[in-house]
DNA sequence: GTAAACAAGTTTATAACATAAACCAAACGT
DNA sequence: ACGTTTGGTTTATGTTATAAACTTGTTTAC
């Protein structure tokens, strides 16, 4: 009968959050407003979230140019995807749930 | 390329309220006590917990007495159930996640 | 060419939340 | 009867999430 409950990092136990990191493990490499689209975020509140990512070392933020416009991009790292890794092998602690893939 | 979240409940995406659901989901009637053991919780920070739970009618508190000391048993409601269901269910959109039983 | 509208974010202010510390009451041990 | 333990609740504080307001630069319309 031990139910032992893993911690979850609270880094990645937000919403918006948790969705960036979901899409950026599937997509590689997208752009703020890809990502503001996909999420449906408010730029202010993707923009701070994307900064505590980044500098937890979660994902590595790029800032270049597309002509002249500004262009924000964003990558996971290799700690982001250990992290998002040991969260989802956490959250089965509550959930009793497997992965499918 | 159609990756949708979900909202996620904000009253289960609470690390103590989850392990709480996820207990009284298993137990069907549980003690404080014996929550408190199974999460590490404060007594505290349970109590406030579990009026949450209670008020959103996830869960039903029971006052009783076991011999002449005040005993509180808590019990999932069939409200609680699926909201705890759904919550599992948003939780893939952003996990790529399918259950196990 | 300059004013209005838009794109791409950032900063800041507020509201919600989680948590621990302090507190209360009754029962038990000695 | 006095301190200790059990079983919690209340309150205060620190953190977090979020939206609203702002900034900077770029097109578009006139």
């Amino acid at each position: 009968m031990e139910k032992v409950f893993q911690p979850l990092d609270p880094l990645l136990h937000a919403e918006l959050r948790l969705a960036v990191m979901s899409l950026l493990i599937a997509d590689v490499e997208a752009e703020f407003p890809y990502i503001r689209e996909q999420t449906g975020a408010t730029a202010g509140n993707l923009s701070v979230q994307i900064d505590k990512l980044s500098s937890a070392g979660y994902i590595k933020v790029r800032k270049t140019f597309k002509g002249k416009r500004p262009c924000t991009l964003c990558r996971i790292t290799a700690k982001g995807q250990k992290a998002f890794a040991a969260y989802v092998e956490a959250l089965k602690s509550y959930l009793d749930v497997k992965t499918s893939s």
